[in-house]
DNA sequence: TATATTTATCGTAATATTGCAATATAAAAA
DNA sequence: TTTTTATATTGCAATATTACGATAAATATA
């Protein structure tokens, strides 16, 4: 049905899907990254480092900051994005736990 | 067009972006958690556990397999899973360069 | 061998995602 | 005020995902 069924599992469970799916796009992983590696806020360029069209980029922008991955403020006539913390935290706590259990085991 | 341009991104852009997608459902999630809190592999009940019909569970392990987060053995008329370390290693990796670099960045 | 158990695959319907051209919006600059 | 610049929204086509009933495959058990 294409219809997740969101209301059988947890809130959690449901937080870090939504998270993840928004990580889960190359072209979101390089827009991460390109945050990642200017040392402040960026205003304006993000459409011309992709390799897709302004509208594309601009999807993509929303879905990110839908699930709270970034930020963006506006600046004048262009809009200055950074990376959001708080997302990115909650998805290195995750993997933290799991990195923490997995070491501890002996498995298949 | 509904199909990723794949090819305009880096290789660790897409294994990034496969890991994180195939984590990017609440079913996907609980599966790990349930591998996770269990001492150790899981032979055979985890479609009891979770709140959708067996071919829909058997699809998302299926998922999980491809993108390297869980491995399955043959034992006996079951199969046994278990979280697949290497996967869960790259995503720790990321986010931890991500919020390394966070906490050093003054930004909106 | 016949039956039960476990998991995978097929087929299909409903919905979501990806991508972009066209267009809208809003502020800056001329 | 007109034009330019930057970003968002709309609408649509192509494709992917989610879910499950029916069924297959493969081993275990009676």
């Amino acid at each position: 049905m294409g219809i997740t069924k969101t209301e059988h599992f947890t809130t959690t469970q449901n937080e870090l899907a939504i998270l993840a799916k928004a990580i889960g796009h190359p072209a979101r992983i390089a827009i991460i990254e390109y945050l990642l590696k200017t040392e402040s806020c960026i205003c304006g360029d993000i459409v011309n480092v992709l390799p897709l069209a302004q509208p594309t980029v601009s999807q993509h922008l929303k879905e990110l900051k839908n699930a709270g991955l970034i930020k963006g403020n506006i600046e004048g006539n262009a809009i200055c994005y950074c990376l959001n913390e708080e997302g990115f935290n909650k998805l290195k706590g995750f993997f933290e736990h799991i990195n923490s259990y997995l070491t501890t085991k002996e498995c298949c």
